[in-house]
DNA sequence: AGAAATATCATGGAGAGCATCATTATTCGG
DNA sequence: CCGAATAATGATGCTCTCCATGATATTTCT
């Protein structure tokens, strides 16, 4: 039960405050001083102080004046997203993406390049580096820009940003991500599991803002899971939370199966049971028994607010998310509001990018970001 | 992602402070302020001055001094336990346990009262009394001595204190607990979940004190789930956590089953598998494999650093944590370390005691703490 | 132009933490 | 038994952070 809640020095406070006036302004349009004062809870002078630091700083930038009210007009100040840029990309079977953000996560520019499962390792991490550079000079930036990178695949991810076990390729395993990634941007690099991922960009900007425990369930070719507790991403011991797939009673390693079998391309089989195809139907039925199998698993062991549908298969919501919502409550104590993510593909790598975020915000605090050296 | 990082006030930081020279003194031997210092990271004048505070309001107490060393020798400094109590309780089906504890969370005084599943709600309930009664009037107090009050119980808990639905005692569902036990006792009550509170106990005193993330299993006549994620009690959405259980498939229903047809009494079957009984020894091997197919999900959703065996069948851990350990294996990607826990069948009161500090110690922080009013 | 409204700026004070140094109470060695 | 060494205590003054208050500035409304 250590805690470690420190306490320590007046400059920690400072600190704190600091980063409460910047998630004030962050996102949000510019405010006036005494509007950030009554979000933070500080007093108006004290805020004006923190403010004029993190001015200094380059953190706050001034925004021009609203006119309209009556009185002086005040200043209004805004978050400097410009300030600095992350990287996010994800690495998937088919596909690869990368993005260049801005300390508000707003996405700059963004490349995509296809790939194959059967690539090998070289010739998908080639991949990475176009898309990477590609997205990077769209953006007219250099690596030395950007302030952190994240970054998703699949597999099993160890503490220092290596692929430990992929199941799905191969010949990635073993792969040393955030040293590659390093030679291209580098900051640190943040690598992570891109069900994980996808839950993060969920919580961040997706159906489930407002909730502090969530399940998401990554439904496509693969099925995986990541969770979120408490606010925060759950990675558990070793990186491997969420893998409830390895358990062969809960269904997910035959669940994309009844769907394969039912047809070649498994998107067409959705299609299908949506046109009235008994066969069909029948697949996408027993692709979701297994699928709430496995979830159900998942909802009684943590009992989250919210379960998040995202991956592939998440386009065909209409003939998904009610049937599951459906064997979800045949098992479950208490069903969990069920929804459909709104990201579609894009969640792996707006995961990637709140990662990278989340590892500059630590630094704010500390006064390690690079923004204290440019001035 | 809320967050929620305040910041605040100069006095915040004061109250912050204070905590950490109370966790820092709270437990261990007295210590002296220049060892209050180092471990709090406080300066030593600092460190005088929270002390002082801390003195004053009652928290903490001058202990004799230790002659040896050379040099003049320090006051020492130590928490005073004995400043107020809190009461445990532990509902169960076959026995009613009360403790009362002191700030350290010491016990001073228990009870015990053997009750039948069978008993009525009124029947049970007048047992609790008894059991609290003897308790107070054994460690000499009145109800209004305590600060706070701890309740575990079986069944699932809501937030204000009511059994919701437990289903091995059907007439306990609905019981308002949390207002039964402030009849007696005044102060706040908080009641949970037995499972979750002997998980609570287990990272507290047991053998999972070093575990941030720790899954606990109650083995017994039910089986059951308790969670720690992050160092913190996982709750859940309504409370409803750790009920893998409801799965079918994950076995933990017909678990039990195994055992008590092999015999009449469960606990027999533990010594006649020891003692070389076939059939008995297979009864055994059937509730283990069942055991940790449940434990498997949980263990494979959470990836926790450590896995706790408790409950009543965790007298015989002999055949019972090699086997496990090995099912386990079989299923998890990570095997996390499996033990047994040494808290006996006080796990759950210690829990009750445990809940109950904590509800002390955030008051400590907001200075709300009955010791105030007190001087 | 004057009143009202609102924001900024300046001053002073309180609380908390820290560094420094003089003072005090021991033990140890001779 | 006395002085040196050792280590804790106590006092002083400084800085940082936050806050309350009132003076000043800039705008709109009448």
């Amino acid at each position: 039960m250590a805690g470690e809640l420190s306490g320590g020095d007046l400059s920690r406070l400072r600190q704190l405050n600091a980063l409460a006036v910047i998630k004030a302004l962050q996102g949000g349009p510019s405010l006036t001083l005494t509007e950030v004062a009554k979000r933070t809870g500080l007093s108006r002078a004290s805020t004006e102080d923190v403010v004029r630091e993190l001015l200094d700083k380059g953190w706050v930038a001034e925004a021009g004046a609203t006119a309209g009210g009556v009185g002086r007009p005040a200043r209004r100040y805004r978050f400097r997203a410009e300030a600095g840029r992350v990287l996010g990309i994800d690495i998937g079977d088919h596909k690869i993406r990368a993005v260049v953000a801005d300390l508000d996560g707003a996405v700059l520019h963004s490349a995509r390049m296809p790939v194959t499962p059967e690539m090998g390792r070289v010739e998908r991490l080639e991949a990475v580096d176009r898309a990477a550079a590609e997205c990077l000079e769209g953006a007219n930036l250099s690596g030395g820009d950007v302030w952190a990178s994240g970054v998703g695949t699949t597999g099993l991810v160890d503490g220092a940003g290596r692929v430990m076990l992929s199941e799905a390729l191969p010949e990635w395993t073993g792969v040393d991500l955030a040293a590659h990634v390093r030679r291209l941007a580098p900051g640190p690099v943040l690598v992570e599991n891109d069900s994980k991922l996808a839950a993060l960009a969920e919580c961040w900007r997706g159906v489930a803002r407002y909730a502090k425990d969530m399940v998401f369930l990554l439904a496509g070719l693969r099925t995986g899971a990541g969770l979120v507790i408490d606010g925060k991403l759950h990675r558990g011991f070793a990186n491997a939370s969420g893998e409830i797939g390895a358990l062969p009673v809960l269904g997910w390693i035959r669940a994309q199966e009844h769907l394969s079998a039912a047809s070649g391309e498994a998107g067409d089989v959705f299609a299908a049971a949506r046109a009235g195809d008994k066969a069909a139907a029948n697949a996408v039925r027993r692709y979701v028994k297994d699928l709430a199998l496995g979830a159900s698993a998942l909802v009684l062991a943590l009992d989250p607010q919210m379960v998040v549908v995202g991956g592939g298969f998440s386009r065909s919501a209409d003939v998904l998310i009610e049937p599951l919502r459906r064997e979800l409550d045949r098992w479950c104590i208490r069903t969990p509001e069920v929804r459909m993510s709104a990201l579609g593909d894009e969640g792996v790598v707006l995961g990637a990018v709140r990662l990278a975020l989340d590892d500059v915000e630590d630094r704010v605090l500390d006064g390690r970001s690079p923004l204290v050296s440019h001035l």
